[in-house]
DNA sequence: GGGAATATTCCC
DNA sequence: GGGAATATTCCC
């Protein structure tokens, strides 16, 4: 029996520092190194033959149990996503292998060496607005002072209403204090007739919301009485 | 024992549908949302008293036993970095206090006009022209959008305003109908003190203009009785 | 706080 | 597969 390996993976020695001092790889690569090299998933996960390449064989498996344990979530396409985003390359149509130059079986160090996609800097819509911004870059002023003053009136506004539901809220209060039980009925039949308040949109929700609670409320407190 | 308040927050009414169909808003808005809206949690973290902000009372609770079950994290920095991309401020340096215009309590609505920040599409090392004018173009197209906000939600509050107002009168219509006349003074001595419902600026005006208008009314029903 | 890299999701 | 938005991390 051949004994095994000597070189697996590289060693963590410092006697021989790289030519140039390599920032450690992204998680990603070092986790999904991990992920294909441990030989207890060899069923789920595993190098091919001669470590060129890594096989998904039981992509339900690998996403629900193993995808957990080393990432922060647990789909399969997540994991093929970054796959693409570090160059890999699937190497048939039919089956999960991936292949990439720098991800090797026993050589961990050449992990440093994949890059990552760039991020695209400049998005189509972004140009537009940038070449059409030279014809209208003298309204903001305008619209700077616009803001300013939509932004005191909605205040203002809030506050107002804000005060006037308070306001409501004692008068419903007080009602309920003074309202008879036999004036139930007519007291709410005439404050429902929707016409009275909304504009016939239908958006009378403040409205509806008053009603049921305050028709509810008021037989409660008259059943409780009763 | 007096009823509890007619209006708490919002109700999520189905029958007025947004003037533009809108997306849906960033799952961190609406997940924070629920997170500070939920009231079994309020002592971790929670609404200020009118729910104009919220409060992370507890950040070691917050972080490691709230978050991980929104989030895909137990980072109290991370959620903070989040708060930041949105917008959110700090309200005040001593605690954890976050503030956002569309950030408030019953209006969940309002999570759809919060914009993300854009991720810096391009490195220092690019043309500076472009740079600087691609930053007049967002800051435009930002005041634009701000501005086409502001005008709609301040349509929306003064409707909801105007109906409430409607509302609030037909009640105390229908109150002056079944009020006792020993009742009266009681009555509207307790409602008239403005301290419960604005905050002493005295800005009140429709409160002034309802009671002034509300007393006489009562005054002259009571008088065409006796 | 926020820039920027990396990770995850969504969508074509 | 990959563009792009959003989320998380890292670092200043």
């Amino acid at each position: 029996m051949p004994p095994p390996p000597l070189f697996h993976r590289s060693t963590g020695d410092s006697s021989t520092p790289p030519p140039a001092a390599r920032s450690t790889p992204p998680p990603f690569l070092t986790k999904t190194y991990k992920l294909v090299d441990d030989n207890s998933t060899d069923d789920v996960i595993s190098w091919n033959d001669d470590g060129s390449s890594f096989i998904v064989w039981n992509p339900n498996d690998f996403a629900n149990h193993l995808l957990p344990k080393y990432f922060k979530h647990n789909n399969f396409s997540s994991f093929i996503r970054q796959l693409n985003t570090y160059g890999f390359k699937k190497v048939v149509p039919d089956r999960f292998e991936f292949v990439n130059d720098c991800f090797r079986r026993g050589e961990e160090r050449l992990l440093s060496d994949i890059i990552r996609r760039k991020v695209s800097p400049l998005t189509p819509s972004e140009e537009e607005v940038i070449l059409s911004s030279r014809d209208k870059a003298i309204t903001n002023a305008e619209l700077i002072s616009e803001n300013e003053r939509l932004r005191k009136e909605n205040e203002r506004i809030r506050k107002e209403l804000s005060e006037i539901k308070c306001l409501c809220n004692r008068i419903y209060v007080m009602m309920s204090n003074y309202v008879k039980s036999d004036g139930e009925v007519d007291l709410f039949g005439v404050i429902k007739r929707e016409n009275g308040c909304s504009d016939g949109v239908g958006s009378s929700s403040l409205f509806g919301a008053l009603m049921s609670v305050g028709v509810k409320r008021l037989r409660e407190e008259n059943e409780g009485e009763a």
